[in-house]
DNA sequence: CCTCTTTGTCAACTTAGAGTCAACAGATGT
DNA sequence: ACATCTGTTGACTCTAAGTTGACAAAGAGG
């Protein structure tokens, strides 16, 4: 009997405050005029307190009910306008996008030029960009995307595959001309690897598609692709790389294939955000926009 | 899909946001998790954005989510106060009391003196006391209570009968000894009345209670209780009033009954107030007074 | 690594109460 | 006096508020 107040209640009160009867506010809130009845009946009695003098005729706020009517009336408005704007806000293309991006070379080509066209495109979206690669947790709030290579399980997350990349391993003629040329995986382990952070690597065969694991040696790791690309070039080496990390190197004969027949199992290359039903508009144009141009970025 | 937005979930969701748990809101709200679950998955469906990012272990606010937090719960405590100050002005004896009073003796005289004493019980009721004997309308909401005489016809109003006001013919010893004693109603006719606003006099004898109307002459006519009395006493002529406006008149032996045998029937006096299933405190306190403390102001 | 607990979600169900309809009474205009 | 408008009431319907219980995911704490 306190204070359960509807808040239906107050609405309808408030509505029939400034219509000024109950039939014009039954039309306004679609309803029939008992209900608006009903509703200030039960108001009015939970509240303890007459808000409106009523005869069939004429209808005035009780002092308590001008009050009563003045400050819920703000309140309402309020409300209102705030569900405007966070409609609003879901609508428009305007915001913050917080990215970040596994790091490196890919990010630093690729991502960038991408995210600059899309900027073009969008004035009104702001986006921060993020390459450091520390753990980053899409669930915190901190970021609306992740750029990242390699599986991720994440029921609450979707990885989007933009691409496969192709990866395959490179040496340097002049490395060949002293060293020689491995002509299986294995031969791997006589010969001097520039590894990144795995030192694992794996091939596969093209013709039986059996899978070869060998733990390479070298004295050079290193995880910027830049340097080892650059480290190879200079005969340090061999490595295993995306062969986007050194296309032209490729074209100008600085850098060479070690195998033909073996090959790299291709890394997925993914954009990953929360699964949000709700998603703002902007989140979806983005991905929508990284979605359908990225691969036209790839040289 | 659009603006159909529950403030029942909105309230929900304000607390779901303070407690930052499913659980803890249930407790709170005084229901399931299931149902907060339901009610913050349809507001966010009708808003068409996601305000809230959950696992089952972590939550947060999206920055949508964020910014309609704090406008809504501004707006929700703007509402709760608005009910708290309307219920605590209900309960409370302070505010105003706006009486109206049908003018003349009766009421100037005592009607005052019991609202000063009222006044003086309740020093923070505030009393608006008005004389004016035009027509009141106590459903426009101008007046809380008014007094008045006679009999009043009206579905939402109360009429709370005070008492019986003694009415009866009276002389002064001077106008007998010139034109001699009436000795029953008709006579009247022969004799010089001072009427008030009416001349129809109804008289009612003693014994059989048959009624006898008669309708009165005279040279004066007026509405003023005081001059009629005075005219009265000046042997101007037979007046009927209230017994209470000559009682020290009738003492002195200014004046004197004209019939013995033959009575005039008492008009009641009504405090008469609105219907109101939610009355103020303060006026069910002054209601009370009146009714309890009227009859000892009677002299 | 495993279990135990707690979390939010979902589907199926129950039921209170939101809302309607029709009959009514008071007020007003004609 | 009549017709028509008003807000109210009580009986009715049926939506949607709210529950229950099972579930999967995620920590916590060995």
């Amino acid at each position: 009997m306190k204070k359960q107040v509807s808040l239906a209640d107050i609405r309808t009160f408030v509505v029939l405050a400034e219509q000024g009867s109950f039939t014009k506010a039954g039309e306004k809130l679609a309803c029939s005029r008992s209900h608006i009845s009903k509703q200030l009946a039960q108001l009015e009695s939970s509240l303890g307190v007459s808000l409106l003098i009523r005869t069939t005729r004429t209808q005035h706020l009780t002092p308590q009910g001008e009050a009563f009517y003045e400050r819920c009336k703000q309140s309402l408005n309020g409300i209102s306008h705030a569900i405007d704007r966070v409609v609003e806000s879901a609508d428009s293309l305007t915001g913050n996008i917080r990215i970040n991006c596994v790091g490196g070379y890919i990010a630093e080509e690729i991502i960038a030029s991408l995210i600059s066209d899309f900027m073009v495109q969008h004035p009104d979206i702001n986006i921060e960009l993020d390459f450091s690669s520390r753990r980053v947790d899409l669930v915190s709030g901190e970021f609306d995307f992740v750029f990242r290579m390699g599986e991720l399980t994440d029921s609450s997350l979707i990885a989007r595959k933009l691409t496969d990349i192709k990866i395959n391993t490179y040496v340097s003629p002049k490395y060949l001309a002293k060293h020689g040329k491995p002509n299986e995986p294995k031969d791997l382990l006589r010969h001097r690897c520039i590894a990144g952070s795995l030192r694992n690597w794996t091939f596969i065969h093209d013709n039986n598609h059996k899978k070869v694991e060998v733990t390479v040696a070298g004295n050079l790791t290193c995880k910027s692709g830049r340097v080892m690309v650059s480290s190879a070039i200079s005969g340090n080496g061999i490595i295993r790389v995306p062969e986007l990390y050194c296309q032209t190197e490729l074209a100008q004969g600085l850098l060479v294939p070690v195998f033909e027949q073996w090959q790299v199992e291709p890394t997925p290359f993914y954009l990953v955000y929360l699964q949000d039903r709700h998603q703002p508009l902007r989140l979806k144009v983005f991905k929508d926009y990284v979605v359908e141009h990225f691969i036209s970025y790839l040289i």
